[in-house]
DNA sequence: CCCTAATGAGTTGCGCACGACTAAATAGCG
DNA sequence: CGCTATTTAGTCGTGCGCAACTCATTAGGG
């Protein structure tokens, strides 16, 4: 009859490729991969990286605020935190105003690190291939995906 | 000055949110927490569910070809088709033409979960909100940006 | 002021995800 | 036919990611 593979892909079905989320996944691991050598040469993983860019973006952070930022529980945050401490890229300390909080600083070693991770993005952008409105609509989806599935 | 937050994304930046890969993260992981309840339902995790769709879509599938479908290595498939094993799901059976190969067959219980699960692709679609068209230019994007980062 | 509720960071347990490696079996070349 | 290279599945070690929990500290109502 009609070609094998031809048909519409459906939202309800149980099919692996007709699924967003399958998509989704494979593309985040994908990503991540790219990265990865990269990152290497920074001795940083991927969401170690993410924490470093939210604190070359604003020092002193508190642990809560970097989990809001990245949607991460302390549970995942605290013993990354540990590693990047003893790498010697930040220090963790206690607030004077609230002892429940802890700030963290970035060493020297941990802000000069930002001069070598300033050509990764346009690396990683350069790798994705695609155009200044792919990649503004797929961030548009994405984000607004995100915002849906969270309620 | 000019209002803060109201500059361009740009594609070489440093900053957090102007990156296509944290957004691409944090959706994958919200669209993961979103299956948790109902995959909890059928006893699966996500990464189980994804294997189920394949098995229910080809039975007696090799664990190689799995993995091709999944692109998961077997470093990551072989603990977790143990765990599906082990709650009698599937069957894993060495191949008499090939004694290399493993061989996964469906149990009834595995095939029978089939049932239970077909109405989970249609609450995670309503759970993304997405238009039909957005959908599909979000999964044609995530498809592209798939095969363009693995070269 | 007390005392209970909440908040913030951390620990533990489990299941991925992947690199590096191993062992067994087969392919295929000389 | 013999032997080496490849293929397939698996183990091991490390680092997330998250639920469930603990502990210390602070907030806020009576």
């Amino acid at each position: 009859m009609s070609t094998p593979g031809a048909e519409p892909s459906q939202e309800g079905s149980l099919l692996l490729d007709d699924q967003l989320c399958f998509a989704l996944y494979a593309a985040s691991r994908a990503v991540t991969a790219r990265y990865r050598p990269l990152l290497d040469e920074l001795g940083l993983t991927y969401p170690q990286y993410l924490v470093m860019l939210v604190l070359w973006e604003q020092d002193q952070i508190s642990v809560r605020d970097l989990g809001n930022a990245l949607q991460l529980e302390s549970s995942t945050l605290s013993p990354l935190l540990k590693r990047l401490e003893a790498n010697g890229l930040l220090r963790r300390e206690r607030r004077a105003e609230d002892e429940r909080s802890v700030a963290l600083r970035l060493t020297d070693a941990g802000a000069r690190l930002r001069e070598r991770a300033d050509t990764v993005p346009l690396a990683i952008g350069d790798a994705m291939g695609l155009s200044p409105e792919q990649d503004a609509t797929a961030k548009q989806l994405l984000r607004l995906l995100t915002t849906n599935v969270t309620r």
